[in-house]
DNA sequence: TTTTCTAAATGAAACGTTTCACTCTGCACA
DNA sequence: TGTGCAGAGTGAAACGTTTCATTTAGAAAA
């Protein structure tokens, strides 16, 4: 009785082809068709062949039986908290072009700004074969694998880490340069602790050093985890008096923080630029090649993304220095008063 | 002679451990492994045995086998052009929460508008078993997998394929409405062909019928592939006489639009929204809880997200509706002169 | 014609899981 | 004491590749 059991090899069935089934249509044996897959020398003939079933049968590669057997993915996952945030955006975006580009892949997590998710997350692309670990991350004690190749992005773990970030310090010096050659005389540095750990915490340094170095005057004004905003709000007050700020200069550690305090000075009746100059810091804008709103000191994103992706993949490992500073420039927006010729690219500014 | 061969199984290997080797140091079988990392029925007993052994030497799963052998990766695909838009980078974020609360990953690709790259993305995600691919793409003649669920966003390309949108057509519809209430008298709606087939075409629909209805003269500018941005600038030039322009109102067909098209004006010297008001479509913001800058037609991105991991992770993929589109409002930015109060989270625009 | 050599095809083993047909143990019941 | 049964552990097979020790075919040399 010929029963159609499911152990039957009916040639109708609807499951992808595999390599032995490319072999079986072909008539070559498995390996054959391994090497043609994957480009190794292989007899013209038998390639053509190969091909022609593989076209005939739509086979595609099963990467999990490759990963399974090789042990790599051609896979770099990357640990971000999310894509929301425009810098964040920015970074992924161009760190997945620098993957495409030499034929890689990026696996995405987002941490949320969560120690928990951070580490869960670390435990998932670790379960996936992946060649490498790209992660801006918050959690000082996040324990990085030593078994896979690791690079971080603003925060340094170790020398054995690489860790790329912006020239925070010089970026810290340029705005106080700038608001100096603005003819600020007292000036503010606000930050957030639980965004801003390590590197971008020495935009606070250079700035301060620079304000000294100028004869500038300066106050700061540190929130840590958990602080509410309105606490920006409270010292800003402070230094009101008759409707008038005692600062004309406020440097904020972050674009996000600067919209903030612009907004919170708007409400306070103050105004920007007229009252008080301010710059940011990340280079956010609202789409590629339109203006900067706020005037900021722009990160290298692209080259942040490139060099982490080169020393992700490279092959020298011991080569690989353990902190790379990518330069930052200055870049005016509408919440600086610029002495006159604004530059072509910043004309027409919104509104 | 004890020689070091490449085939002893020293003590001290560096590999990682496998389900064998907890399953060794436990002192059960395969299976039960198996079962405990699975969460399946195993005796409390032989659970403590195999969690201490799992803790000791660090094992982790490997997901390349276990995806071979069940066939699947709880691994959903993202097809998008880039994360440098707000609006995919806001899509990103949203499906990939979405996902994660589902215990799924994401796995992302960019297609850059690109359609042969839309194709290579397609090719790569169905070599890695993912479960399910959601896409927002531009090549009409795209064919997308029938052996994998798929989903689009903003294209339909047959019953067998469920699209999810925003309420492109109601969206058009109130911008002009807008617009009347605002008291414009002429319009022109702007859009660019490439960026903008399908379900999104239909913003000029509900945009035509409402000015028919409300008695609003309108004109359309069409921008198809390739076309350089500077026909608009020509188009609303033409429409210039003594420095004053004939509309009073610009409905774009993205906000992405809108900024350029303000850039434009203001440098043709036409003040926005004094001389013109501008409304353009999507929503987009710098920072989530910031204002909008730019009035706008907002999309719900979090419902759209939320419905299209619904839908590709439904067990019942004949009950999926072949179009769903979710209902869109009306954001007021700085680009319109709104009568009087305007409601509170919109207070404190950013100049 | 025989021998030697080379290039390339072959196919079995292995990668780390999951699955499932068996086996084993201990208990309830007669 | 014997039988039956349920619950749970066992371990071999299979998933789709890559790899590599063999085999094979064909050409060159003798």
């Amino acid at each position: 009785m010929k029963s159609t059991g499911p152990k039957e090899k009916t040639p109708g069935r609807r499951s992808k082809p595999t390599m032995s089934d490319v072999a079986r249509e072909a008539g070559v044996s498995l390996g054959t068709v391994s090497n043609v897959v994957n480009g190794l020398k292989v007899n013209e003939a038998y390639r053509l062949k190969v091909e022609e079933a593989i076209r005939k049968l739509d086979y595609q590669v099963n990467n999990s039986g490759r990963n399974l057997k090789t042990g790599h993915s051609y896979t770099i996952a990357l640990i971000i908290p999310n894509t929301r945030t425009p810098h964040f955006a920015a970074l992924a975006n161009d760190i997945n072009v620098a993957l495409v580009r030499r034929g890689y892949h990026m696996l995405l997590s987002f941490s949320d700004y969560d120690y928990k998710q951070e580490e869960e997350m670390l435990r998932f692309v670790r379960q996936n074969n992946v060649d490498g670990i790209i992660a801006l991350t918050y959690n000082p004690r996040l324990e990085l694998p030593v078994d896979i190749p690791c690079v971080t992005i603003d925060r340094f773990f170790s020398a054995q880490v690489p860790c790329v970030t912006a020239d925070n310090y010089n970026g810290g010096r340029i705005a106080a340069e700038k608001f100096a050659e603005l003819g600020c005389r007292k000036l503010a540095f606000l930050r957030i602790g639980s965004v801003l750990t390590n590197e971008p915490n020495k935009r606070k340094d250079g700035f301060a050093a620079a304000c000294l170095e100028y004869g500038v005057d300066f106050d700061v004004k540190l929130l840590t985890d958990g602080e509410p905003m309105s606490r920006f709000e409270d010292f800003l007050r402070e230094h009101l008096h008759d409707g008038r700020l005692d600062f004309d200069g406020i440097f904020c550690a972050t674009d996000n923080l600067a919209y903030r305090v612009i907004r919170m000075l708007s409400g306070m009746g103050i105004k920007v630029p007229e009252d008080v100059q301010v710059i940011g810091f990340d280079g956010i804008r609202m789409f590629g090649d339109l203006n900067y709103i706020c005037s900021t000191i722009v990160q290298p994103v692209t080259d942040i993304a490139e060099t982490c992706v080169e020393m992700i993949l490279s092959k020298d490992l011991a080569a690989r220095p353990s902190l790379v500073c990518l330069p930052v420039r200055y870049a005016a927006g509408g919440t600086t008063r610029e002495p006159e010729e604004i530059p072509e690219e910043f004309r027409g500014d919104i509104k």
